[in-house]
DNA sequence: ATGAAAGCGCTAACAC
DNA sequence: GTGTTAGCGCTTTCAT
């Protein structure tokens, strides 16, 4: 910079003023000229560093994820926090801790050594965390987790998802709706289910606790899930997440069904790779992994607000594919 | 840190050495105390930009990815570059593209400012790349990508890969075997056609024209190709990739073929969601993203060296699941 | 309108 | 052994 002012003939100050665009005091159109002049001659590039230093705070945004690399999803996030981080001139300081402590509190040290602006604790499935000591020295906010603490908390909004997804059936004239559940306790479990129940229930359809079964989340619980569900007669599946509906199409199949002839099928979490490509394609409800680190984001710049008790809800979208059928069977009482 | 040397009644010099572990000049042991004493009371924390400032080095290793989100695979780069960066006491700077040119040109401004100590120009799928200017104001090593300049380049070894894929129906006996390449041109579809071609000789097997046919590398592709390869009388597929192998297990399933008792199958990839959980689950070869991540940043680091073209090949890991048995038609003049 | 100078938090000679 | 001091590259009063 001090060579540049000299090639320029001005001042450092000179170069400063020019190069941050200042509005109060201007520079001579010449001394401007020869300004920019020097530094394209010289391929000068400013030092980040020393100027955060001296305005003492960094245009850094640290990501702390617990699995960056698990999941398809996490990429998701640090890509939606990225984008909306970089839009307001900030830059993603990626920490990965595979759920180690010592990793964790190292991770957070280094960022606040950094002097982040501030940062974001994200977990590749959405759950309560406990908030690990020194996040406190910061700003932060949880994205796809959720914490005792009083810090903004920014998740899927797992009732409206479940909700949609089973609208999807009722939509086509389903009325007896089967739910594959995970047995795994979790906000996804409790709120897809009460999404479900209350579907059910603003279409005046009798909840009957047979047409829910719990599965693992995969594709092998959904397999296994199939018999349980036919026996009672449904028509329509309302599968915990895309996995389980690819297994429950496989056992589908191996009965002679067809989906969406025989059965309709609906997931959760539009894992591109398999609803977009099974046959038939999947009628799905998005996990927003992308608006959540945008969300993210915003809400730690000050950009958006959360909602008196912390939260802010991102909706999961509904994606309409082809597993989704009016049932064979006409109910009773329906002319059809 | 003044603060701190005050509080425990020595120089600032004695603390910053004391926080650098110094070998050479050593503190009083009790002056060490009091120092250690009075960070912990105080909750310091030392300034890492200052330090870098001053050093005129910083511990930031830029990651510039073209699509961080399009695909699985991406995060597996980053994790992998996050792990071994943090490992030498490096921090991952990333900056996502999404293939855009200003973006690139923007995030690679941003990453020399920022005085990173090199950059990893990766992409999320195998190919040549035009290394955008600017990247060669600092150390730069290319991931998964290579490029016309000399710039070192690491890259999964896709002959070998597809030379062991081809190898692991050959180990059972296979001797008619089909190949399911991409329609796409790239190292892939190049590296993995020539591994299945020098398996074969190894083998003292025929290439037979007819057996390699080319889809593109989705799950529709694969379903569509069933019908080709079946009318060769192949005993055994080697896809491009796993949701190659996805649809093509559609297709054999719809004719009323068995995997593997019909037909073996392999694929190329590893793509966990689909591979491990496919009926039965998918034998495959891995891409060794986490590795790839891992290699960049060693060569960048000059931990490792690449060989003398430039390149450094890392493996594709063979992962044997369920898809390959011995044929059910034993080759004639094979008494086993 | 422009330059001089102080200082951000730290490290590294160099004295003592 | 330990304290003093001079910057690292930049921004920002404050003079001029």
């Amino acid at each position: 910079m001090r060579d540049v002012a000299q090639a320029a003939g001005v001042s450092v100050s000179a170069v400063s003023v020019v190069l941050n665009k200042k509005e109060g005091a201007r520079i001579g159109a010449d001394a401007r000229v020869r300004i920019h002049d020097a530094i394209a001659r010289l391929g000068y590039r400013p030092n980040a560093m020393a100027k955060d230093l001296v305005t003492g705070q960094s245009r850094f945004i640290g990501l702390v994820a617990d699995a960056i690399a698990s999941t398809p999803f996490a990429g998701q996030i640090i890509h939606g926090a990225q984008d909306e981080a970089w839009k307001h001139g900030f830059v993603l300081l990626v920490a990965n801790t595979e759920g180690n402590q010592d990793a964790e509190h190292e991770a957070i040290a280094m960022l606040l050594e950094h002097k982040v602006r501030g940062v974001l604790y994200s977990t590749w499935y959405h759950r309560e965390v406990e908030v690990p000591e020194g996040l406190d020295e910061s700003d932060c906010v949880l994205v796809n987790c959720y914490a005792a603490a009083d810090l903004p908390a920014v998740v899927p909004d797992e009732i409206a998802g479940g909700r949609d997804a089973t609208q999807l059936l009722i939509d086509q004239g389903h009325r007896r709706i089967g739910f594959i559940n995970t047995t795994t306790p979790s906000p996804a479990h409790d709120g897809r289910l009460r999404g479900y129940r209350e579907a059910l229930a603003a279409a005046g359809i009798d909840l009957d606790p047979a047409l829910v079964v719990e599965a693992r989340p995969e594709q092998e619980g959904g397999y296994d899930a199939a018999a349980l569900l036919l026996d009672q007669g449904v028509t329509g599946i309302f599968c915990h997440n895309d996995r389980v509906a690819m297994g429950l199409y496989d056992g589908l199949r191996d009965r002679g069904l067809k989906v969406p002839g025989d059965i309709s099928v609906v997931g959760f979490d539009n894992q591109e790779v398999i609803a977009a490509h099974l046959r038939p394609p999947l009628s799905t409800v998005a996990l927003p992994h992308y608006e959540l680190g945008v969300a993210g984001v915003r809400v730690l710049l000050g950009l958006d607000a959360p909602a008196s008790d912390g939260r802010v809800l991102v909706g999961c979208p509904p994606v309409e594919r082809a597993s989704i059928a009016r049932p064979a069977v006409v109910p009773a009482g329906d002319p059809g």
